[in-house]
RNA sequence: GGGCGGUUAGCUCAGUUGGUUAGAGCGCCUGCUUUACACGCAGGAUGUCGGGGGUUCAAAUCCCUCACCGCCCACCA
């Protein structure tokens, strides 16, 4: 059973380990409460879903670093303590991948598969890698309840995802239509607005002669993109621009139609607002077709729409020389063209930003397509609402202002994509009359003419739809519909998926299936909430990246609001918006960039692939380097420097650790027993049972003062852990835990420690006591690190057990309680009698470095301090033997000089030693110290003999001054007195 | 065009109700096999807190301004 420690911590024998343990024992697994008995308190987080084709990158690591911090500390605080997991669906991002292997492998295409041929290939390169993201999960131990784990295609969030639209539908807030959106030609699918990137490119603007119908002039109008000329349906002029107010209404001849054979075609000149005297000629030509504006202006003059470009965006135009051309091929053409006909006047230098397609990099053309829409703003108002009710508080906080900025000028949502991989919008299209009928399920015939040659509509939903629905579709909504179509998971506890054509459903997992079961057929109202929804939502936390927080935060708030209201509270009452609301609490952290700063990226080569850095160093280095630079407002430049240094970190608590088993060793074969303190530490399972009752143990009057030293402070540092995360300070948190474990714990209790544990003496209280503290703080310290370190601490806590002889309470550290302010006793007396030890021995420690003594040497000292001073140095003269080679104290009632002395504010100390003065190095000293001193002094003085200082100033900062002040004329009489000792230069 | 953030030690970063002598890790220098740990121990050096101006008894911290770096939003042909 006691095994002892390898000497050297290699986190790759022990996590792999841990990892698999923790998913095998379902430990982070969360059984549904019945919906009548929620009594333990809840933290629920939704992870960001990673797309399936994703490979986990730094991001994500540091996502789930502070995501699991917080899980396993609420955990430990008897919470219930639940962290979703799960995958998205991506549509675009996954279709182009496996199109890519498709044309890889050469023998076929996606057009050639067709429709179902092809997304059942998807579905099989699903079930085949879909999983490596979250593999990758598993392997850095993140505590989510995998029982959970969702897919954003799967049949029961399909369901729900095809009720939010039907809802949607029938409430009036989609329509479908003809607008200008956002084309990719690679992809040929419209886009949002937010997948478009703008990117501040030089380019020209073209200025081209627009000739009078009627032969008396013409127009010079200015373009970025000739191409779309053959679109013009007019030139629009600002209606106070005199230049041009006398043509308005008059007719133009289009350039270049006669170039197709047919005559000039006669567009009319109109008068809008748009038009910027200013910009250009003061004249723009108007191609609603292809450009937002140009349609608006469109409306605005009932200008007709010509469509040139085709889903490629090659020109189409039946007859003309450009029909079939790419649109830059077209543009190219178009402009000698024009320059041959005299038309093109100018061309002028002009940057202007353009338009990027996310996904593909190309630029994007805005063209006139049939899509579907969500009229956002009834959304946008209630999500508005909820954040400036603060029933959603943003950390950092001004990304408050930015949600709003975004909120308040939202544009409507175009939710429908042309692509294959997705949820296919539940639309029927008449092959009659062509009415479309949106419903739950197929309809049997057209819902306006009854015919029934209907056809589903082809487009599928913007992935951040379905996305946006998961904080409450994961729980289970809608619950049982209202036509009951949904397919819910089964019993069958050998769920076959290759066999499965048309039903996708998550892997059966015994531990939640029952309970969700009889919550989906107990739900017999429509709108009554699941048992896991009326346990969970609203969520508590959204831990996520800004990148995200239009596409998917804003939309969750917007959605939750919208739908949520609609379900009761589980005690039957109507929800308000503060109980809608899908989250309340979004805490955005950085991005992770490179050591330089620089953002990490494929084409840059600069990618740090976690994996590799987690082989290198262990994930529990890994993960405490990102929680300690995780701090808000900056971005994280990740240093593997520091990694390392925190690699060295986990070794020195592994060491520690050893040290402890050793000293068990040793105790035990001297008789001693150790487990008394350990039986005081409540370590209940909190799996099962709230969290303990806090009971402060007392201390017999024999633990010596470093015991109680060491105990205060793990209190105070519980509570400054504590703190710090609940405002989301990772920063703060791990390194407080770094400076006691290894500042304190290590640097100095482990070593006074070793003064107590003589165990060739004979036995006694004072060792018992002592080797049962250290064991106890120990335990406690592992508690306090274990959600920042989960693997090496869940070893070395069963290993700690395994020396002492006992069987660990629970299954795992991480269900044991926190470490609280009040579990150990605070002691502020030995607290500030253990710094003046302390401050006495670096003290010594320096004297003796400068004065030479060699290290093994010991050399008495003497003291001239306060009477509660040199009590303590007389009381613990041990100490100081073993932490500074004193070898004996002498106490004086006078001032100490000379060159083997220091004065400290607290005292003054001298080390009895024989040396050879180095003159010059001494001298350099002192008057570097009296430098120093004259610099304070006269601060000092300025300030005291400042009247409005002294009046003004507060009396603990004047006081402070002030004996600052006589601290430092002290110092510097010693100073200049050793100086005087010494021989004249 | 609008908005936001950053600039502190060689490097990466902490440091907001303004307050006594500005901190950490890494790196650097010196010395050490000491009841775990050289992934260690002990000691040490290092800052015009981006520039300028202002408010104040007092500014890294508040205000103004300039410079540089970065991010987000935006339908100017």
């Amino acid at each position: 059973m006691n095994q002892e420690l390898p000497k050297a911590y290699d986190p790759a024998l022990i996590e792999e380990k841990w990892a698999n343990y923790w998913v095998s024992e379902h430990l982070f697994d969360v059984p549904t409460p019945p919906s009548n008995n929620v009594q333990k308190k809840t933290f629920v987080q939704l992870l960001p879903p990673p797309n399936v084709t994703g490979r986990l990158h730094m991001g994500h690591m540091l996502n789930q670093t502070e995501m699991d911090i917080l899980t396993r500390w609420h955990r430990m605080l008897g919470e219930t303590a639940l962290w979703v997991p799960g995958t998205d669906h991506a549509g675009i991002a996954t279709q182009m991948m496996v199109e890519r292997q498709l044309a890889a492998e050469g023998t076929t295409t996606r057009e050639q598969l067709g429709r179902e041929a092809f997304t059942e290939r998807v579905w099989a390169w699903k079930r085949q890698y879909g999983s490596a993201i979250s593999d990758q999960m598993r392997r850095l131990g993140a505590s989510v309840d995998w029982s959970r784990e969702y897919f954003t295609l799967y049949d029961r969030l399909s369901v729900a995802v095809k009720e939010a639209f039907v809802r949607l539908h029938e409430q009036g807030l989609i329509y479908r239509g003809a607008y200008i959106v956002n084309w990719d030609p690679v992809l040929q699918t419209a886009v949002s607005d937010l997948e478009v990137t703008h990117e501040e490119r030089a380019g020209k603007l073209f200025h081209v002669r627009y000739p009078l119908a009627d032969g008396t002039g013409s127009i010079i109008i200015a373009t970025t993109r000739p191409e779309t000329l053959l679109g013009d349906v007019a030139v629009a002029v600002n209606p106070n621009d005199e230049r041009y107010k006398h043509l308005i209404g008059k007719m133009l001849l289009l350039p270049l139609s006669a170039a197709a054979g047919k005559p000039d075609r006669e567009i009319p000149i109109v008068a809008d607002d748009f038009a910027d005297p200013e910009f250009g000629t003061g004249a723009v030509k108007v191609t609603p077709a292809h450009d937002p504006n140009d349609f608006a202006i469109g409306q605005r003059h009932n200008l007709p729409q010509l469509n040139v470009l085709d889903e490629r965006a090659h020109i189409t135009l039946d007859g003309s020389p450009y029909d079939g051309m790419d649109r830059f091929a077209a543009r190219e053409r178009i402009l000698i063209d024009l320059e041959s006909s005299g038309a093109l006047v100018a061309v002028k230098d002009h940057t202007h930003s353009i338009a990027i397609s996310q996904r593909t990099g190309i630029v994007i053309e805005p063209r006139l397509s049939m899509q579907w829409f969500l009229k956002i703003q009834p959304l946008a108002d209630k999500a508005i609402e909820a954040v400036d009710k603060g029933h959603i508080k943003f950390t950092p906080d001004n990304y408050r202002k930015t949600y709003d900025e975004w909120m308040k000028n939202i544009h409507d949502w175009c939710i429908s994509r042309q692509l294959w991989w997705g949820h296919r919008i539940p639309a029927w299209h008449c092959g009659a009359c062509s009415a479309v009928t949106v419903a739950r399920e197929t309809p049997a015939a057209c819902s306006q003419c009854g015919a029934t040659e209907l056809t589903q509509e082809t487009d599928v939903l913007d992935t951040w739809f379905s996305s946006g629905l998961l904080p409450f579709t994961v729980f289970g909504w809608p619950g049982q519909a209202k036509t009951g179509s949904s397919k819910l998971e089964t019993g069958s506890s050998t769920p076959d998926l290759a066999t499965s054509q048309s039903s996708h459903n998550a892997p059966f997992l015994s531990f939640r299936s029952a309970a969700e079961d009889s919550a989906f057929s107990a739900a017999t109202n429509a709108h009554a909430p699941t048992p896991a929804l009326a346990a969970f939502y609203p969520t508590d936390l959204l831990v996520t990246g800004s990148d995200i927080l239009f596409f998917w935060v804003a939309r969750m708030i917007m959605l939750g609001c919208h739908f949520m209201l609609d379900v009761p509270m589980p005690d039957g009452s109507p929800r308000t918006l503060a109980d809608a609301v899908p989250f309340r609490n979004v805490y955005i952290h950085a991005l992770v960039r490179d050591a330089d700063r620089q953002k990490m990226s494929k084409t840059k080569g600069n990618v740090v692939d976690p994996i590799e850095i987690v082989q290198k160093y262990g994930t529990d280095a890994v993960r405490f380097t990102l929680a300690s630079q995780a701090s808000p407002g900056t971005d994280i430049a990740f240093s593997e420097a520091r990694t390392q240094g925190n690699r060295a970190f986990a070794n020195k608590i592994w060491n520690a650790a050893r040290f402890l088993q050793m000293q068990i060793e040793r105790g035990r074969e001297a008789g001693y027993a150790v487990s008394a303190f350990l039986s005081v530490i409540p370590a209940g399972d909190l799996l099962s049972s709230a969290l303990p009752p806090l009971s402060t143990p007392t201390l017999p009057a024999t633990t010596p003062l470093e015991t109680r030293w060491i105990f205060s402070r793990l209190s105070a540092v519980s509570a400054e852990v504590e703190r710090a995360l609940t405002d989301y300070r990772f920063d703060e948190a791990a390194s407080a835990v770094y400076q006691f474990f290894w500042g304190e714990f290590c640097d100095w209790y482990l070593e006074l420690v070793k003064l107590r544990l003589d165990f060739t003496i004979e036995k006694n209280n004072v060792t018992a006591l002592t080797l049962n503290a250290l064991v106890a703080v120990f335990e406690a310290a592992l508690r306090l690190l274990s959600p920042f370190m989960p693997f090496l601490t869940e070893e070395l806590w069963h290993a700690l057990y395994a020396s002492v002889g006992t069987e660990a309470p629970t299954k795992s550290i991480a269900l044991t309680r926190f470490p609280q302010l009040g579990d150990f006793p605070a002691d502020p007396a030995s607290v500030a009698a253990l710094e003046v030890l302390q401050e006495l021995i670096v003290t010594v420690r320096g004297l003796r470095k400068d004065l030479g003594v060699p290290e093994k040497e010991a050399a008495p000292v003497q003291i001239f301090a306060s009477n509660r001073i040199s009590a303590l140095a007389d009381a613990n003269a041990d100490m100081l033997a073993r932490m500074a080679r004193v070898s004996a104290v002498e106490l004086v009632g006078q001032a100490l000089t000379g060159n083997n002395a220091r004065a400290t504010s607290n005292f003054e100390i001298a080390i009895l030693y024989e040396r050879q003065i180095d003159v010059p190095a001494e001298r350099e000293r002192l008057e570097k110290d009296l430098a120093k001193f004259d610099k304070g002094l006269a601060a000092a003085e300025r300030q005291l003999s400042n009247e409005g200082f002294v009046a003004k100033a507060p009396p603990h900062i004047i006081e402070g001054l002030k004996k600052q002040y006589a601290e430092t004329t002290t110092l510097k009489e010693k100073a200049l007195a050793a100086l005087a000792t010494l021989p004249p230069r």
